[in-house]
DNA sequence: TGTACATCAGTGAACGCGCGTTCACTGATGTAC
DNA sequence: TGTACATCAGTGAACGCGCGTTCACTGATGTAC
């Protein structure tokens, strides 16, 4: 979970930004970065109630700064939600290289391919559980990853969430766990699995469950997947 | 896609409910059955756009009545809201069924509970590509089914989509197809598997693609469910 | 190096919106005698 | 069978809300000469 947390801080903080202005008070009548300051408002706002509560004027409030001040830098609400949603997708892509860190070096070429694709999964899915509001925000209503793929929605690596998983069943079949025939298609039915579990836990009736129980399920799921596949 | 109409227009209409008055130009002060008026409006809103969707005051347009008089039927906008829900529910429960009814009844005990679960599967997933809005209203936000469960949530039966989820993997158990030991939580794996795929469906990048496509995933999805769990 | 000026980031005030909900009411219904 | 009355379903008007967005503006910045 702190991992998932510290990489979220990076994509929110560290990546491509000119160090923010001092968000109380600001003194100057120029704000410095008031782009960045209203997106990470956004992303604030995002994660604690998610899409619905990134919303223009308290965005502009907590920025210290006149409600129409974001038409400078956003088209209008719907832009500013949609740079917050590019950084969410973009949490759950390091979100799962954070997992992918943790798989062990050693192992047969099989087993090595396996461990990256539970890794994925259970980045999505730990990712939904530790950062609800933000998951929401990526996958809780409409959206899509997958072609003409927005730079701003890759982590670390560059790659977005659906890439990774893409490229961990790419694997699987090289490494002849997977038959080439059943690949087509095969990243739908996995994310599937998982995005489902990823929703029965945060809004299901999964979610009262203690966060361990829920570990379990999801490695259960896992199998199931591997099984199935 | 014709039975799953049906069906939710049974649940909508026909059940415990005194004929409705005529919807338009009402005469007469009192207006009848103004409770039902108001939850049939709900539940034709919650199909077209969603729980959102679903607007007191919209209702009380449609129904030919003011605003307020809601409040002689409902607590409130979320009092509305739930009975809506429980509807959407119940037909998906109704969908359930109507699959199932379409399942041959020759064969083994165990290809009958295979079919029986696919057909609790497959008409989930038919329900939300045939209903979105219902769908959405049903399990798109944050609900519950299982426990306590509400008898306004039941199909024709009286069974909900989580007890006829429960009673077909019961049934898999009985027909030796399951192993008793991977019975616990299995609803939970099935169901996350199939929910997900739904709302990939719905709202993700499966968004665009032909209905048969889907119904093919979703017949692999089910494959892959049959063979991991 | 100094000054005039264009640029444009942020201001202040205001708008229209539809919503949920509350108030004191009115008029139809059905029941008691 | 007829009348008085209690009940309560639906009315009409109004409220406060916070939102997104537009307008004409002001004041700091950096560039051209």
């Amino acid at each position: 979970m702190d991992s998932v947390h510290i990489a979220l801080q990076m994509s929110v903080t560290t990546r491509n930004s000119v160090p923010t202005a001092p968000p109380a008070a600001r003194s100057t009548y120029r704000h410095g970065d008031l782009r960045r300051a209203l997106l990470d408002a956004g992303i604030e706002l995002a994660r604690q109630g998610g899409p619905d509560a990134v919303v223009l004027r308290e965005a502009t409030r907590r920025a210290g700064v006149a409600p129409n001040a974001a038409y400078r830098h956003f088209a209008n609400r719907q832009d500013l939600l949609a740079a917050v949603r590019a950084a969410a997708v973009a949490a759950v892509a390091q979100a799962m290289e954070a997992e992918m860190a943790g798989v062990p070096t050693g192992g047969t070429p099989t087993e090595q391919a396996h461990a990256r694709v539970r890794a994925v999964g259970a980045g999505y899915m730990r990712f939904a559980h530790a950062e609800t509001g933000l998951f929401r925000t990526a996958f809780g209503g409409q959206f899509s990853v997958e072609q003409d793929p927005d730079p701003a929605m890759g982590g670390l690596t560059g790659l977005n969430p659906f890439e990774h998983l893409s490229a961990a069943l790419d694997d699987l079949v090289k490494a002849g766990a997977l038959p080439a025939e059943r690949r087509p298609g095969a990243e739908y039915l996995a994310w599937s699995t998982v995005h489902g579990m990823a929703l029965l836990s945060i809004d299901g009736p999964l979610r009262g469950t203690p966060g361990d129980m829920q570990q379990l399920l999801g490695q259960r799921l896992l199998d199931m997947v591997e099984r199935g596949l």
